[in-house]
DNA sequence: GACTAATCGAGACGGTACGTCAAGTCTTGTG
DNA sequence: CACAAGACTTGACGTACCGTCTCGATTAGTC
């Protein structure tokens, strides 16, 4: 039933040291001077080795990154308010640390180039963000938030305009940003009264 | 007054030729097939040519975006609803056809590498949003739009959302999202009369 | 004992067809006509294949050249007047044939650039003298020439004039220059029982 | 009858301080460190100019070198073995000094590139040898040297063992040396008394 | 203990593009 | 005309990575 196992096993060590170090690489250098050769010289590895475990430098980044951000906290305090601003202040910190900008493009990059690398990456996010909608869905049953509000419509404007803001227009983002972002999402921007 | 305008000057038609050539590479083969020497060859012009009018691969990249991008349709029909409905399915149109969603994602990744870059590609956004706003604007003026409304809060809501959820989420994008998505940002995700 | 052979083998393959291309582009288009580019292609090698091998295009260069004059016929008749005349009578074909003049001169050029460069050459023409070196000091035991001869200097004048006449002066030089030379060396040129 | 002399005249002050600048950045940094563009820039002058007046950067590099070499001392002391010493003594301090070495070959490299360089190079060297020539026909006719002394091939021994010495073999030379040669030169290798 | 099968380290190799450099030509406008 | 300025062509150089390959040496489990 198993497939034999025979031959000399995979040492994990390797995987180990090999993100670790690919990961200093990519905070210390960025993508570009993310390196398999250097990779593969610093963590006292054969290339080939790398090459057995992840068929690219891409999918070797995207191992990197799905390990990095494995706990996101998302605590649930019963105001969904304060929980997102919570969330996304969190998220503003991580984005204003390190090079994760520049990573977090090349990674959407590396998406449209290769199909297999779209759904790892696709997979991080769905996984990173389902804790966050599951979150949204509680308050809508609580009844903080309307019957009729889509959930991952109401994700993608928060998170997305982050990410726009600071990818696209290159305008700062801080937490006072992701205050006035969670009241308008929640808001809506038409006066009292007058929806449709 | 002006600079005097000594040595041979510049061949005009050039850039032109290079631009169009370079934004067909861009189109037929993506960021990752658009080739200096190719595109030199194409255009029957040397590298340094090239290099001499932009730096870098990058920096022709965009030149080649900022070029393509000349004019959205922003239309005022009075009802900011339909509007940016409007808009928002002609983006949507644009990142569905051709390669853009790479491009796009590699141009801001560009922009992460070098500051320079940074800064044009924030400018082509900047010039790209500024109609939007303006008819934002008015629809508050008009009372359309809550006063306390903050325009570019409001568009990075909406544009950030269809980047990030073709980019990063992998999920599809369609008129029937834009259309949700106004009405979430309009409306808000509170029940009515419940605002704080 | 030696060195434990790690990775894979060199394929001397490799050496002996780009050798053998390099060799004939040098001597159909002169050295400014010895193209890496060109070499490579012809070789059906990559062009890093060629620089791991030889650092620079001067150092491809003194290989070929190296390889090239791997036997100068130097017979011992007993009559070092002969063998002597014999000797030049070679090289002074060797020289008007080809394009060896110019390869020469731009070899040494070479050497004065690079030290590395200068002990190569330097190393090919030790031993290619050597062999005339030793007929010269056989000559001596013989008593054909003065015991207090000094090869060396004796070879430098041999040498040394025909390249410097050719190379310097653009006289051509023949046969009969060679016998020339190899009697005013060994006969001197004060008359004879005059010297001091 | 006379070309006609229209336009503007040149301005023979260019012709100074580019050669002056060339023959510095010869010596400083040899030959490949020599560039037109560098030359002129330092100059203060258009390329144009410069091409205008020496066709290519072999012909300046000529130009150069010939006007470096304007006065050998020969001195006639009425002891031809003394005159040729000193000579070459004089010629051995030039090579040791600066970086000639690698501009003598280079120049001889240029020469065989192009037949009209050589003819420049050659004229240097024929210039510069004439006074030497007579010097050794004077010697002759006194009866200091045999009648059928063939003054031509007695100094290509005498210079062209130096170059070759230290072109080619890599050896140094020195005022000793030079000593050596005139005396093997003069002397002859055949024992006294038994010349053919 | 021999055999088999896989991993590992080392490094050569093909390929592709990059960005750079210098030579020499051409095109302006100015004196 | 000469000249300054600088754009342009041409051609090669050397470099940097990527991903593949070929070795020999380990290191298991299997017979």
């Amino acid at each position: 039933m198993s497939e034999s196992k025979r031959g000399r096993p995979r040492d994990m060590e390797v995987d180990r040291r090999v993100l670790d170090i690919a990961a200093a690489q990519l905070v210390e250098r960025g993508y570009a001077g993310l390196s398999i050769d250097a990779v593969a010289e610093a963590a006292g590895v054969a290339k080939t080795t790398l090459y057995r475990r992840w068929p690219s430098k891409d999918h070797l980044a995207v191992a990197v990154t799905a390990r990095m951000q494995e706990a996101d906290p998302v605590a649930d305090t019963g105001d969904i308010r304060v929980d997102l601003v919570n969330y996304l202040t969190h998220i503003v910190a991580a984005i204003n640390r390190s090079r994760s900008l520049g990573l977090v493009a090349e990674l959407a990059a590396a998406a449209a180039r290769h199909d297999d690398i779209g759904e790892l990456i696709h997979g991080v996010f769905t996984r990173r963000n389902a804790l966050v909608l599951a979150l949204i869905e509680r308050a809508k049953q609580r009844g903080e938030l309307r019957a009729d509000t889509d959930a991952v419509v109401l994700f993608d404007q928060l998170a997305g305009a982050l990410y726009y803001r600071v990818l696209f227009t290159g305008m700062p983002i801080d937490p006072a940003y992701a205050e006035r972002l969670v009241t308008a999402a929640l808001d809506g921007a038409v006066p009292t009264g007058e929806m449709s």
